[in-house]
RNA sequence: GCGCCGUUAGCUCAGCUGGAUAGAGCGUCUGGCUACGGACCAGAAGGCCGGGGGUUCGAAUCCCUCACGGCGUGCCA
């Protein structure tokens, strides 16, 4: 795990520092004044390659200007044996710092020495963190944004990896309560419809009226006959509903396999009720003061654990009234427990039973009202919801083709299903795209993601790697092999397109830290689609083939990091980096 | 009403939790290979960062307020 820009910003502060410290020495600058400065990359090369805000933070304390604290700082710096071949001042007192080929040769051999591993750390080092995401209802196709949730959910599952966690990937299976009951419902309805005929039964208003449920019903009727026509309804039901699940759940695996998501578990709410799990957990929060009976419900007192907490964060009483907060039934007062309290019990089993250290739940933006609930009743169970518990949202999918919204599918007549979007879309470009930051309305153009122009981002990606691939094929062909970085003069890379892509290099273990900082992987594409941009550039301006010996080494080292990294970068969303296009 | 999310170039979005002249890609216009893959590269035009206040050396970024858009506000899940 060797981060060069890291090891850069320290430098940066430790050089000017000690800078200080000598001015101080010299009575040049008032001592023991503790400045919070940064050291930065500028956007702009000309501003040098890092940056120090010191004089600029210290200006105050100092009471001197930011230039005149720069110009002491200056003529105390020693840049002897470091990576930096020079400083100045410049604007309203920046130190800006200019780097030197030892830098640059760094970043060489750690790409090389880390190889498939370079960019991983282990900041996240010891935890244990669950990524919980689609857990779509069993009891029918997945839809957009089970599609979006699942692109979004795996990478950042392997990005928090690349960090070094410990992580769990989990699909939580609804297979219990209301939508069972609706499931077996319509089920029953369009079974009996079979035997009776369609006008002879009614089918139910609230319903799926999805053609997959008259295929189960067949399926079901094709396999066992007219069995269930006599029995009970509770038989009947439980039957039909078994049946259902036995053949969606399979499907939902088969299809997000397919999408190249694999989890370690799939958790079946049905478990935590047959176990008493759900109960234990309700009759904690009765133990706990939480609860109260009302007109044969059992509440949870939602109101006030949540006016507990917004205190602690320092609202206003006044602020906290006008939220107009509810409370929450557990058990109805036909004794059913509420989904609610299966998902407390839930996520009490994650956080104790299993000892996750911090979980993580995709959801629809739909869902945000449940999010400050759920932390809560975690808190009121004592195990620390508002700090442990993380809730992405995700906001809705818009599909488009050529910029026309799309609401059904051409196939089916009904809403468009993740298997309708595979057959449609390459799963990379799937892949690529639903990796957008999650707080935003997305567009999805099914036009743009399978045109292979520039118009693309993961062709211009792609096809930077192939490149790179197909560079290396021929110079082997000439007996010409990629050099150990011990082998290359990184002074030789002193071409603006050549600095500018070994920094860039060196920038994949920053993104990868932002991307699990903000929960937001999308870092990855962009930093990709920037590394692309960085090689055609360099290799439009700087020729391999046919240079001095020195020089084609060099270069090709810097080609073959490249496409090292570019693959890295790739595998972390799922995308494949092709040899050939 | 209340809450959450959003508002940056014609379009899609960055902007590293306060730094230098607000950046990319696409689209538009203009250029660039008898040399390693032109699925590429270079250049140009295009902005009261939704509006208005405030905080300070300094604000797209933090606070307040208003406007617009999306989504919520069930003994549904």
């Amino acid at each position: 795990m060797i981060n060069m820009i890291q090891n850069a910003k320290d430098q940066v502060l430790d050089l000017t520092r000690k800078a200080y410290q000598a001015a101080v020495s010299a009575g040049q600058l008032p001592g023991d004044v503790s400045v919070r400065a940064g050291v930065e990359i500028p956007k702009d090369a000309v501003n040098g390659d890092y940056t120090t805000t010191f004089a600029l933070a210290a200006a105050k304390a100092m009471h001197k200007s930011p230039r005149e604290i720069a110009g002491i700082l200056l003529e105390h710096l020693d840049l002897t044996g470091s990576y930096f071949a020079s400083a100045e001042i410049a604007g309203a007192g920046f130190l800006n710092f200019r780097l030197n080929p030892s830098w640059y040769a760094g970043v060489l051999s750690a790409v090389e020495s880390e190889g498939p591993d370079y960019g991983r750390s282990d900041a996240l080092k010891g935890q244990k963190i669950m990524v919980e995401f689609v857990s779509a209802n069993p009891t029918g196709p997945m839809h957009m944004g089970n599609a979006r949730g699942g692109v979004l959910g795996d990478t950042l599952a392997a990005v928090l990896e690349a960090n070094g966690a410990q992580v769990w990937r989990e699909f939580y299976v609804n297979d219990a309560g209301n939508q069972i009951e609706k499931f077996a419902n319509s089920l029953e309805a369009r079974y009996l419809q079979i035997i009776l005929g369609e006008d002879a039964v009614a089918f139910p208003e609230d319903g799926y009226h999805g053609d997959d449920i008259r295929e189960l019903a067949q399926a079901y009727y094709d396999a066992h006959g007219e069995g269930l026509k006599d029995v009970s309804r509770e038989e009947r039901h439980d039957a039909l509903a078994k049946f259902g699940l036995e053949r969606n759940i399979p499907k939902m695996r088969e299809d997000l396999r397919r999408y190249k998501i694999e989890y370690d578990q799939w958790f079946f709410e049905s478990e935590l009720h047959n176990t008493g799990y759900v109960a234990e957990t309700v009759d904690k929060l009765t133990a706990a003061g939480y609860t109260y009976e009302q007109e044969g419900a059992l509440w949870l007192a939602t109101s006030r654990i949540l006016e507990e907490n917004l205190r602690k964060a320092g609202k206003s009483d006044k602020d906290i009234a006008k939220l107009d907060l509810k409370d929450d039934v557990l058990r109805r007062a036909n004794g059913f427990y509420t989904y609610f309290a299966a998902d407390i019990a839930y996520h009490r089993n994650k956080f104790e039973k299993r000892g996750f250290d911090r979980v993580i739940n995709i959801w629809g933006a739909d869902h945000h009202g449940h999010v400050a609930r759920l932390k809560g009743a975690m808190d009121a169970l004592g195990l620390d919801g508002s700090g442990r518990l993380d809730i992405v949202l995700m906001q809705l999918v818009k599909l488009l083709r050529d910029g026309e919204v799309v609401r059904m599918s051409k196939r089916t007549g009904k809403a468009i299903s993740l298997t309708d979007l595979l057959d449609e879309v390459p799963v990379d470009a799937a892949r690529w795209f639903f990796n957008a930051k999650p707080d935003t309305q997305m567009d999805f153009d099914l036009g743009l993601a399978v045109r292979e122009d520039s118009e693309n981002p993961i062709y211009y990606v792609e096809y930077a790697h192939a490149r790179i691939c197909s560079l290396i094929r021929n110079l082997a062909g000439e007996g010409i092999a990629v050099p150990a970085a011990a082998d290359v003069d990184a002074a030789l890379l002193s071409g603006e397109t050549e600095t500018a892509l070994i920094k860039q290099l060196s920038l994949f273990c920053e993104e990868l830290r932002l991307a699990a900082r903000d929960y937001d992987p999308s870092h990855i594409n962009r930093y990709l689609v920037e590394l692309a941009g960085c090689f055609h550039r360099f290799y439009t301006v700087c020729r391999i083939k046919g240079e001095e010996d020195a020089v084609l080494k060099a270069r090709l080292k810097l080609a073959d990091e490249t496409r090292s990294v570019l693959k890295n970068g790739l595998a972390l969303l799922g995308v494949d980096a092709p040899e050939k296009m």
